[in-house]
DNA sequence: CTTGACTCTGTAGTGACTACAGATTGTTAA
DNA sequence: TTAACAATCTGTAGTCACTACAGAGTCAAG
């Protein structure tokens, strides 16, 4: 199969089967004569894999960890239940910043119930206050609040 | 004051002020004789509201429709209700994801609780499947579970 | 007068794609 | 046969909000 098929079974855009190649992570062996990439069944598992990972939030470097796992199947799998326990602590992390920071804007949000003026605006004048210090995700690798999982929205 | 003190006050690294400038958000009018930028007090109130709003995790482009309300202060505030009201509903709606997604990998991760070799593990076979549907994040903004808030790690 | 701290501009890198431009290849209809 | 059109190719630039340099200039203290 060609790469367009590929993406179509896997719902991967084209150009993001591309960008894995490039990132070392689906690589096509084969070529048509007229220079076109050649899929095969063990390519679409692969894949699948790792939209699998990424849709579970996984960042690419995790995935790459998982991959060399399954491409040594007499490894023992211990580091994978690591890894995957720092990954659901991470995400836990992000939960419980998050619900921290819902807290402060709903508080931001009870200081100007009405429209009125901008310059008596009490949000206003609260965001030109320094920020308190809140939870600060150090060791963890989440993301801020703009973006989103753009993995599954990729058909539209 | 020079851009380094600023820094200092506001808790915020050089090279993100002069980013703000390219970007618009905060420019500093004056220079001294050796083309070095200067501060007063209003910037340094300026720059706090920017950075506050960056720590509730708002986008560039949020902190700019607030900044426009700051410099209008006839105007009517309502549309910053609307604003901050979205922006609670965008981390709500985060947040539920995230809460789905830690269920998924909880649950995967039951599928091996003892190492054992690579090829029989639960968790990489499990990952080979494709992924079920879950809540996609339509119309949000929001981000991936890797990165965080950086605007808090600023100093170290 | 030199050291060192600070500042300047400009550019490139981050992650995980996304979106082109411009060329080539393959398929179908007239 | 030819023309249109879809699919694919490579390569590059854009996204967001910074961060990290390189290389040059400015300034205060010793």
């Amino acid at each position: 199969m060609k790469i367009g098929e590929l993406g179509r079974v896997t719902g991967t855009p084209v150009e993001t089967i591309r960008y894995y190649e490039r990132e070392g992570l689906l690589a096509a062996q084969a070529r048509t004569e007229g220079n076109f990439r050649i899929y095969d069944a063990s390519h679409v598992e692969r894949l699948s894999f790792i939209r699998h990972c990424r849709s579970l939030d996984m960042a690419l470097d995790e995935v790459r960890i998982l991959l060399r796992f399954k491409d040594a199947p007499g490894e023992n799998c211990g580091d994978v239940n690591t890894l995957l326990d720092a990954h659901i602590g991470h995400v836990a992390a992000r939960i419980r910043e998050l619900r921290a920071l819902e807290r402060q804007l709903r508080s931001l949000r009870e200081r100007c119930h009405d429209a009125r003026d901008a310059a008596h605006c009490g949000i206003l004048n609260e965001l030109s206050q320094p920020p308190r210090q809140g939870a600060s995700n150090e060791g963890g690798h989440v993301h801020g609040v703009h973006g989103g999982a753009r993995a599954r929205n990729a058909g539209k």
